[in-house]
DNA sequence: TCCCTGCGGGAAAGGGCTTTCTCTGCGGTA
DNA sequence: TACCGCAGAGAAAGCCCTTTCCCGCAGGGA
C-alpha cells in the first residue's frame, strides 16, 4: 500500500504538506504544490491508513452501537433513526449484534472502547441479572470517566441518559383493548422472562386486567424466544394447555406472526374465533392477513433521540425520555365470540405444533 | 484513557512485558510479573487502543462487506452466512450499507481499504452503468494489487471470484410455472431497470414465455424501487393499464408483498382471480396470507460461499460459483380463472392506488 | 573453572499519520 | 538601509502499540 511519504516523495514535497493538501487543512498551500500532491495521490491510488489517522488525530468521531440484532425489524427501525442523525453530523457508526448474549454485550463495550468511539449507544432490553448489570455499569462508568458519552434505549440498568419506550403503558393499552372487547380468557406469548422488556409489558397488561377485575395467571403465559418461531411454538403450547382462550397477546410482532401461523395451521379463524394482539408495530404488521392489531412504538424516533442525546451537549443530570406507546387497531382483534368457542374442535388434534417448522 | 505504558509503570515492568502478558505472546513471562500486569490492567480498566494495535501489527484481520441494506431481509440472510464463516475464523466484519447508491459504494471501497481490511465482499446487484463499473473495477484492482482479496455476490462486473445466484433460471422457472397454469396475460413488477438483477430475472422470465409462444411486452412491465412500497405502487399502475392481467410476477418478495397489499385493497382474490409470484423466498414469504409462491435462492449459503472464497487460499483463475434457484410452490399461484376475469369489476374503481400509503 | 546455551526481560525501532514548531525568504515600514 | 512580520514549507515530535534485537544471568557440560 502506498503511504503518505510515498505520495510526498513523488510530489517532491514533505509529508506535512501532503497531509495538509489531502485533509484540506486550514494552513495554506500554494496551488502548484497542491496540484502535484493531488496528482501523486491519483497516480498511486493513495488511500490514507485510517488507523494511523485515528491514532494521530486526538478527536474521536465514530459512534458505537450495540443492538440485539440489526436484521430484526425492531432494531432495524431504531438503527435507521440512529443513522439519520449520525449521517447528518458526519459520524460513522459501528454497529454490533449481541444476539441477546450478555457476555457478548460486555465484550462489545470493550471492543468499541478500544476503537475509541466518541459515544456508545446500547439498544434493546435489559436483563434481570444483578451480576451482569453491575459489570456492565462498571464498564460504562469507566468509559464515561474518560470522556465517553453513553445512552441506552429501552433499558433501565444504566443511570445515565436514556430513551425509554413506554412498555408498561403499551401492555396496559393491549389489556384494556381486549377487556373492552369482552375477552376474559387471555393468553400471553411472552419473550424470555429474563428481559425487562418482557416483564414491563407483562406488568402493564396485568394491571389492565386487574383493574377490570380479571386476572392473568402464570399458566396463561408462555415464555419463548422473541422471534417468529418462538411465537409459533409458545402459541401451540398455550392452546394445548388451554383451548378456551379467546385472545392471545404476543409481546412483540414477530411472535405475533408466529402465533398467527400456528392459529392458521390449526384452523382457528382470526379474529372470529380468537383475537391476536402484537407489540411494536413493525412495518410488516400491516401486510400480514388479517392485518395485525398492535401497540405502536416510535422506533425510528427512539433512535433519533438517543443519538441526539449522545452527540449533543452533556447534561449534569441524566436525562430520561419516555416515548409513548399507542394502540393501532387493525384486523386481528375482535369481540369475544358469543358462544365462547364452542367450536374449538381442532385444538386437540394438532398437538405437535407443527406450524413451527 | 489509560495506555499500555500506564499499565507497565503501575506494574513496574516495561511496556514490552506488559504487551506480552496482555496479548498472550509466545514469549514466556514469569508468573509474578504476569500477575502484576494483570492486576494493573484490572485496576486501570485498561483497554488496548485498537487503532494503535492495528497499526503496529502488520497482519490484517477484519473483512469489509458492502451490501445495499442489511435490514433488507435479502441481505440480512446473506450477511448471516457471511457472519457464520467470519466468526468461525475469528474475523471481525465491517458492514456498510450503500443503499443502492453507486457513489456511496465507491466511497465505501475506499473507506474499507483505508481501514486495512484483509478482504472485501460486495453483495447485491450490479449496475448497467459503464462508467461506474469501470471506476469500481479500477478501485478493486488497486486494492487487489496490494494483496487484498475480493469477492462479489450477485454481480458480474468484477472479474475475480464471485458467487452468483442463478437469477436467469429463477426467472425462467417463474415463467414456466405460470405458463403451466395457463396464464397468458402476465404482468411484471420489476426493480430498477439499471440493476442487473432486474434484467437477469426478466430475461429468464421472457425466455420461458417465448418458448411457450407467449410474449412479455414492455407495457406489461413496471419498474419501481425494489421494496414493498415500490411493489404496491407498480402493481397499481400495472392494473390500471391492463385490468385483464391474470398473473403478476414480482421480481423480489418485498415487492410481492406490496403487490398483495394492492390486490387486497382492490378486492382481487389471490389466487382465484389473479396469481402472484415472488422471488428470493425471504423468511416472511411463508407467513403472509396466502403464503407466497416464490423462487428460492440459497441466500445464507451464498454468504457462506463468498466468505469462504475470500478467506481461503487464492486461486490463479477467478472462481465463479453459480447457486441454483428453485421454485417454491405455496398458495399465491393458481390456474388461470376460467372466465378470464369477467369479474374485474373493482379495478377501474380504485384508480388512485391508495394501498401504497 | 570456563564457556556456551537458553531463558526472562528491557530498549528501541518502527507502523503511518497529524500537528506544532521552526526556518527561510519575501515585502513592507521606519 | 535595517528591521519586522508573515506566508509557506519542512523537521520532528508525538499518538499507542508490537516485535525484533540485545543484554544479563543462571545452569550445565567439558
Amino acid at each position: 500500500m502506498a503511504t503518505l511519504s510515498d505520495v510526498a516523495r513523488r510530489a517532491g514535497v514533505s509529508p506535512a504538506t501532503a497531509s495538509r493538501v489531502i485533509n484540506g487543512s486550514s494552513k495554506p498551500v500554494t496551488d502548484e504544490l497542491r496540484e502535484r500532491v493531488l496528482a501523486a495521490v491519483a497516480e498511486l491510488q493513495y488511500v490514507p491508513n485510517a488507523h494511523a489517522q485515528l491514532l494521530a488525530r486526538s478527536h474521536r468521531s465514530a459512534v458505537g452501537v450495540i443492538v440485539h440484532d440489526v436484521s430484526d425489524p425492531y432494531f432495524a427501525e431504531i438503527t435507521r433513526g440512529l443513522q439519520r442523525v449520525a449521517t447528518d453530523q458526519g459520524r460513522l457508526l459501528m454497529i454490533c449484534n449481541s444476539y441477546r448474549d450478555p457476555d457478548r454485550e460486555l465484550e462489545y463495550v470493550e471492543l468499541l472502547r478500544g476503537h475509541q468511539v466518541a459515544a456508545l449507544i446500547l439498544a434493546g432490553s435489559g436483563y434481570h441479572d444483578e451480576a451482569f448489570t453491575r459489570q456492565l455499569n462498571e464498564k460504562l462508568a469507566a468509559y464515561e470517566a474518560t470522556g465517553g458519552r453513553v445512552a441506552v434505549i429501552g433499558r433501565h440498568e444504566h443511570s445515565g441518559d436514556a430513551v425509554m419506550p413506554d412498555n408498561r403503558t403499551g401492555g396496559y393499552l393491549a389489556g384494556r383493548e381486549l377487556c373492552g372487547l369482552g375477552h376474559r380468557a387471555i393468553g400471553v406469548v411472552a419473550g424470555p422472562r429474563i428481559l425487562t422488556t418482557t416483564t414491563d409489558r407483562l406488568a402493564g397488561l396485568r394491571q389492565a386486567l386487574t383493574e377490570q377485575g380479571r386476572e392473568l395467571p402464570e399458566r396463561r403465559i408462555r415464555y419463548a424466544e422473541f422471534d417468529r418461531d418462538g411465537g409459533a411454538e409458545a402459541t401451540a403450547r398455550l392452546l394445548d394447555a388451554d383451548p378456551e382462550l379467546t385472545a392471545i397477546v404476543a409481546l412483540n410482532d414477530s411472535m405475533a406472526i408466529g402465533a398467527l401461523a400456528t392459529l392458521r395451521a390449526r384452523g382457528l379463524a382470526v379474529p372470529q374465533q380468537i383475537s391476536v394482539l402484537g407489540f411494536d408495530d413493525m412495518p410488516i404488521a400491516r401486510d400480514v392477513t388479517p392485518a395485525l392489531t398492535t401497540v405502536r412504538l416510535p422506533l425510528v424516533d427512539m433512535g433519533v433521540r438517543a443519538m441526539s442525546l449522545v452527540l449533543g451537549v452533556g447534561a449534569p443530570t441524566p436525562r430520561v425520555e419516555v416515548l409513548p406507546a399507542e394502540l393501532v387497531r387493525r384486523d386481528t382483534a375482535g369481540p369475544v365470540p358469543l358462544s365462547t368457542r364452542a367450536t374449538a374442535a381442532s385444538a386437540p388434534r394438532a398437538r405437535r405444533g407443527d406450524a413451527t417448522s
